[in-house]
DNA sequence: ACTGAAGGCTGCCCGC
DNA sequence: GCGGGCAGCCTTCAGT
């Protein structure tokens, strides 16, 4: 340890620096991540004393989840036949979407 | 179905207002959940370009996290302890077994 | 379904004793797993009928295991920034960096 | 502290033992559950390594699970149809049978 | 592609 | 009988 680190001047003080900042804007985030998964309960448990079946609940939001992905990846497979019948021009695009539905198909 | 649905006079067309609302409030908060998991994966992206190593980064926050929670626990662990020992927690006495206690458990 | 059920000699036949197999070790452990858990419920039931309280048992026997794994994981962490300090490791003035980073982290 | 916990006269003393045997009695028993789920894990390892689904063979396990306890529990409502019906006699036994599934009903 | 860990969800047990 | 708390399981994701 030497007087640099109080300035930075140093490399490694440099490099300490980085460091902080960056575990400061993880936990930062991460305390977010939290108050959001609260909120998330509260409306469950809100539900509940509205009646409500929360695991039902849950059931039926992650169904509509489900959904979501399947016309997203539905729309790709679209896409990939499309390309397959020249209604796709040779752009990156198409390649792109092409290379990502062969993967998923694995 | 009735023509009641509409302007939802009925109980079960409540019912289904306030369930659209549930589900709508948590879909929106899963999203800025993953908006924010999304940030952190990219926190971790640029460090790693930085030079750091991503593992030991996970490993530092997540050592920190786990300091935090154990002193929360310790001080449950304390409180519980000073409940079993009841009213000696005010005395001289009791101090003195809370803390026998707490060196037999470290 | 054949007669070489009987006697195995088909491929889905011998796949089909394996499975038999498989199943009925798991459910041959898993009951030994119930029993034990059983076993554990009487040993709390027992103390809590001479007087002890099973909540503060319960606390003390996750922190004594809690404080197990610490030490492991102190273990792993140490490993993990002498890995990354590489052959500093071995000097005074790495052992020096070591013992700042560790006082970094705590 | 006193010269009396070395050989246990005292009352706190005697539940200092009792305490320490319990303990001891729980943490052997969870290590052996714990021995036990990572045979169970082995098991599951050496059935994917011959070509299972390890998802699926959890699904068929935990399934057989579910449908033994309903064989139980119809078992239990059998009884006390027949009990109902004067097959059972007022035996302590056929009592319990019928207080057990009353409680399983409600 | 597989493995191992990290977080979230479910079912269970205890207390009120 | 119910609700909270907790252990176990499943799923997802980073790493190799």
């Amino acid at each position: 340890m030497t007087a640099d680190i109080g300035h930075n001047s140093t490399v490694a003080g440099a490099a300490q620096t980085q460091l902080k900042s960056i575990v400061e804007r993880i936990e930062r985030l991460e305390e977010e991540k939290d108050v959001i998964a609260i909120d998330i309960r509260e409306v469950y448990a809100e539900a509940k004393g509205n009646g409500f079946d929360v695991k039902i609940l849950r059931k039926l939001v992650r169904e509509r989840k489900r959904e979501q992905s399947d016309v997203l990846e539905e729309q790709e497979i679209l896409d990939l036949y499309k390309h397959a019948l020249g209604m796709l021009s040779d752009t990156p695009l198409g390649e792109a979407a092409i290379a990502k539905a062969a993967g998923s198909a694995s």
